[in-house]
Formats: C-alpha cells, sequence, structure tokens
DNA sequence: GTGAAAGCGCTAACAG
DNA sequence: CTGTTAGCGCTTTCAC
C-alpha cells in the first residue's frame, strides 16, 4: 500500500543500504546509482516515514510551544514570530494551549515529551508558581516570564512598562490615576500593579485601593471595570489598563456611556497589540516586542537544543502614542499632548 | 538514561511482554504482577515512547489544524472549538498556519503525511483552488468551505450571509450601500460580495462597481476602504463590509474622521468574532457559529478517520444586533432600529 | 561503492 | 498467566 525503502530497493535492484544514502544525500553511492534512486524513489511515490526515522535518530525535528490563551490577540502576534524561526530551523512547530492549572500543564508536558519533542517553549505569562523543573529534562524555554532559574527566558520587565504607561499619564498631568488589574492570581499582574504603584507614590500621588478595579486580561473584565470607574468617577482622570484588551473594554464602555475619550478620560494600555491601532480612539499603549520576543525565544530554544550556552534575554518596551490620552487641566509638566489625529 | 521497557522488566524480573500489557491494562496479566508492575514503572519514571508505539501502532493519535492567518481573531475561536473535541478524543491537536500558496500549502500537507499524522482539518476559507485530492489519501476535511469534492466540509452558505446582512441594511430604509471586498482571490469574498449584490438587486438598488470598495479582510484594508468612502461620499448611507475586521477598520476610521456612525453611516459586519462586541459603537454583524464550526468538523474529522461514513455539513448564521446600524431617514420598511446602546 | 545485519522502543502473535 | 520472537520503517556500523 504505502512504498517503503523496501519497495524502492526491490525496484531498483539494490539494497535498503544503497537507497537509504541516496534518499538522504549521503556519500557511499556513486552518483549514477544515486540519481537513478532517487528518481525511481520519485516516481514510486515514496514519502520517508519520519515516525520511524525519529525513533532512529532519537529526535523529531519538532517544538512546541504552548500558550494560555490563543483568542488574545497577543498571543498569535507571538506565534508569528516563533513560526517564522522555527520554520527556518526546519523544525515543526506544535501549537498547543497551555492549561493554566499547573498539575495539568505538567501532563500536557509529559505528553510532549512522550511524544519526543525536541523542544519545548512554554509562554508562561499567565503561569504563577514558576515551578521547578517543569521540563523534566527536555529542552526548554519560557517566553514572558523573567527568569525562573529552571530555564532560560525571553521577557520584557514588566514592572518597568507598567512604570512607563504610569509615567506618561503623569506627565500628562493626571493626578488620579485608576488601574485595571489582570487576573489576581498571575505574577504579571502583580507586578504591572507594581510599577503603576511605584510611578504613582515617586509622584506623591496615591495608588491605594479605592483607585484599584478588578480585571481578567479580557474586553468583558475592562467593560466591568470601567462601569465601576464612571460610577464612582472619584476625580479620576485617567486609567491604565493592565493589558490592551482591557483597555479595549475600557473604551467600549465609555461609548456606550458617552463619555468621552480623552476628553473626559484618558485611557492607556499595555502589549501594543497590532489592533490598538484601530480603536477609537486609537489606543495609547506600551508596546512589547511581541513578534521579537517570539522570534528570540525560538532561537534561544534551539540554542538550548544544540547545547549552546543560553542566557536569559530582556527585551525593551516603547510607548506607542495613540490617542487616548490627554493632557489634564492639572499643573504636570510634560510637553502638550497630542490632541487626537483627526 | 532514559529508561524503557526493557529496564522495567529487568526491575521487576518480568519479560517485556508482561510489562507492556500491565502497562496498557491489556488482560494476561495477574492483577497483582500488574500493580507491581505499573508501581515499579511509575517508581522509575518511566514514561512509554510515544515514537516507537506510533510506528507499530501505525497511527499516532495526532490530527493538524491548518489555518491561513491565526492573527485574525475568527480562527483562534475556530481553534478553541476543534480543540475541544480534539481533547475529548485523546488526538493530540497540532496547529500551523497554512501557506495560501496551494503549492507550499501541498509541501506542509505531504510534511504531515510523513510525520504520520492521523487526520488534518484545512481551513480553506483563505484558499481559492479546491484543489483535487489535496489530502492525497490522508483523512481530511475542510472547514469554512463549501463542498469541493475531495473531501467532507463543514461551512456555512457565505452568500446568503451577505445577503442577510444587506437585506439587514435594506430593511432599515438603506438606499445607497457600499460594500468593502475581502482579497480578491479568494472564493468567500467572491461569495460575499454576491450576497450583497442580489439583496440588492432583489431591492432595485444600486450595486455597481462605484459602490465596491477594495479591502483585505484586515483592518487595514477597512480603514482604507472607509476613507475612499467618506471622500467620495456620493449618497453612501450605510456599508456592509467583508467581514468584522475590515467593519473595525471601518470604524477606525470614521472615528478619525469625526464621522459619527450610526448617525451619519451604518456599519455593518460578517462573522461574529468575540471583539465585535467591544468597539464603539458595538458592531452589528451576521455571526458564523464559529466554535460550534471548530466542533463540527474536527467531529467529522475523527467520523472519517474511524471510517465512518462523513457527509457535509452546513451550519446557519444570525444577526447579532449592535448599535452600528441606524435606520435612514428614507423610506424602507422594517421595524424601527435600535438606537444604540446608550 | 555496495550489501548484510543490528537495533531504535514498542506491541502482538504465538508458544509454553 | 507469562515469555520468546517477530517485526513496524528506517539509519548505520561493519564487512566485502
Amino acid at each position: 500500500m504505502v512504498v517503503t525503502v523496501y519497495d524502492v530497493a526491490q525496484a531498483t535492484g539494490l539494497s535498503i543500504a544503497s537507497v537509504s544514502r541516496a534518499l538522504n544525500g549521503r556519500p557511499g553511492v556513486s552518483a549514477a546509482t544515486s540519481e537513478r534512486i532517487v528518481k525511481i524513489a520519485a516516481d514510486m511515490g515514496y514519502q520517508p516515514n519520519e515516525v520511524a526515522r525519529s525513533l532512529v535518530a532519537k529526535a523529531t525535528q519538532t517544538i512546541a510551544l504552548l500558550v494560555p490563551d490563543i483568542t488574545n490577540p497577543f498571543f498569535p502576534e507571538l506565534v508569528k514570530g516563533v513560526q517564522s524561526v522555527a520554520d527556518e530551523g526546519d523544525q515543526l512547530l506544535l501549537l498547543l494551549d497551555a492549561p493554566s492549572d499547573p498539575h495539568r500543564l505538567a501532563d500536557r508536558l509529559a505528553a510532549l515529551r512522550r511524544k519526543q519533542v525536541d523542544g519545548v517553549i512554554v509562554v508562561a505569562s499567565e503561569l504563577d508558581s514558576a515551578d521547578d523543573d517543569l521540563f523534566h529534562g527536555i529542552p526548554g524555554v519560557f517566553l514572558d516570564r523573567a527568569g525562573s532559574g529552571s530555564a532560560p527566558s525571553v521577557s520584557v520587565d514588566q514592572e518597568q512598562a507598567a512604570y512607563l504607561a504610569t509615567r506618561h499619564l503623569i506627565s500628562r498631568g493626571h493626578r488620579r490615576i485608576a488601574h485595571v488589574l489582570g487576573p489576581e492570581n498571575l505574577a504579571v499582574s502583580a507586578l504591572r500593579r507594581r510599577g503603576w504603584e511605584r510611578a504613582c507614590h515617586e509622584a506623591g500621588l496615591p495608588a491605594d485601593d479605592d483607585l484599584v478595579f478588578h480585571g481578567d486580561f479580557l474586553e468583558e473584565g475592562g467593560f466591568h471595570a470601567a462601569e465601576q470607574i464612571l460610577d464612582a468617577r472619584d476625580g479620576i482622570t485617567a486609567v491604565f489598563a493592565a493589558n490592551d484588551l482591557s483597555a479595549i473594554g475600557v473604551l467600549a464602555c465609555c461609548a456606550a456611556r458617552g463619555v468621552s475619550v480623552p476628553e473626559d478620560l484618558s485611557v492607556i494600555g499595555l502589549d501594543g497589540i497590532e489592533l490598538a491601532r484601530f480603536t477609537a480612539p486609537a489606543l495609547t499603549t506600551v508596546a512589547q516586542p511581541i513578534r521579537e520576543l517570539g522570534e528570540r525565544a525560538c532561537a534561544l530554544l534551539l540554542d538550548v537544543i544544540s547545547g549552546a550556552p543560553a542566557g536569559d534575554v530582556v527585551l525593551p518596551v516603547r510607548l506607542i502614542d495613540g490617542a487616548s490620552v490627554q493632557a489634564h487641566s492639572g499643573d504636570g509638566g510634560g510637553s502638550p499632548t497630542n490632541g487626537g489625529q483627526r
């Protein structure tokens, strides 16, 4: 039914050894025979069985990427980055969703190990406990989570990113800045909150619980948080949402209630997803170099696999000026605001 | 280094056959020994090598999902659907991006075949030529593309969906309705355009080239198209964007130019992505049952793999009322519009 | 340059 | 109930 090296050997009248050599371009066959073998194999529609090959090679040319929630636009952009270098390295990329439950995550990882994947990248932004040797022997790297010891990582300084976002609002004269949290159990959420706090404290501004609103990194949570912010109002003139999706939820709520952004309320996000350019108004945000994060992570993994020394990588963020932040009448330093793009 | 059945056999003093039986819960071992084997194996940290197992089983318990552009939010939602039933079926799901170039697509498929995946789902919305036996022997199903003959498919009636979207605008009194196209080379684009045309013609409305604007299924293209629409204006009071992402681009452009939606221009999309609920204003759109499409496709594939008879599946769409469409002063029939949600 | 044979780790007859 | 023995399809020594 399916044609194997045996069939090719028989058809050519040669041994499977020669066939294998020829098909893999390995030396030890005369150019002439090699050519003949390749041609006949092609004619017969021979396709090597990678499973058999992997069994002897003890390598599968396959790496896995575990992503917490493919539905969040941040991750697909990350995937693109990983994909591009995986392709270059001729590795097949398996994308799968990572259970947030560390126990189930470990199971998935074990399954991958049994499948003999050559390496694993886990996007651990939404993972809390940095669990010891999650990887249990297989080469692995963490993406979007700072050094957890057990494996090299590629990430940005989340606390700093949040700090910068908040600084931006402060420089525009805002004195009461609300923060929409990420999911409470995540390390990133805590880091981003801390960055916001640091910026506020440093500027002598309040950063107490009254200014903190629950969120979930999704539009829904941002929308909800905004409802509460708008209900309370409480002198708040700006909000720093823990990520862009939350910020989009905030914008949606404002629109629904006729609160105009940035005139009545300034909004800043964090992530720099593509979509942020197409909100109304365009979202001001602190962007992570998303694609590059993916690329570096994959390159790093390839290094680890080949046994090269590998250290942690931390990439810089940068502010992207949209039209969702406006100078507030207060004092405040900073240059005059960009008043929107219309 | 890695522990194998041999090591376990040695440790228990039994044969590899018994070990294999016990580990797989197959009959032919006494409960007592079986228990002992399992325990010892666990202690030793034994992990079966799936590659070896696959070689003999001639099955990998793995299916692949080829998606054109994971960056378009439509697809991640689809993935979720597929994932859920793949999990139930204990199949590992490989997600990979499908080159739009049919030649490179064929290569990818060939690679998957060599990897011995048990089946493949190809999201073919963005594929033009329905190429004969793309699958070349491996069980496969098409997702989001109507019957192409070579493999069963799961889809919605795209022409009808577009027709419904346009009908909705017409029922709100709009008489000059622009259409933002999808990528020109795609079959879906043509179908959606045709649906728009049918609705217009049927109502005695114009559907000529002046009303058709290029797009790319992305925000960018929608934004661009909107610029042209607003520049020309030309009596246009509503636009039907070929997909939600395009519609989002249109909304962004309107916002940037101070054109209010739906007061000055009504906008309707097609897809029903999650995000459509959080635009400003919330997008009115014809929704595909995205998750269910994924679920059905995977279920169908599982059927095909197990040799069960499998027919094409067509799922219904439904209108989701947002706040981006408003009744137009003209005549028009239909019930009074929902004036926005604020 | 070419072939015979061993073996990757596992499952599945077939004997005992 | 348990062990021996063949392979699955391929790569790779090791002889010739």
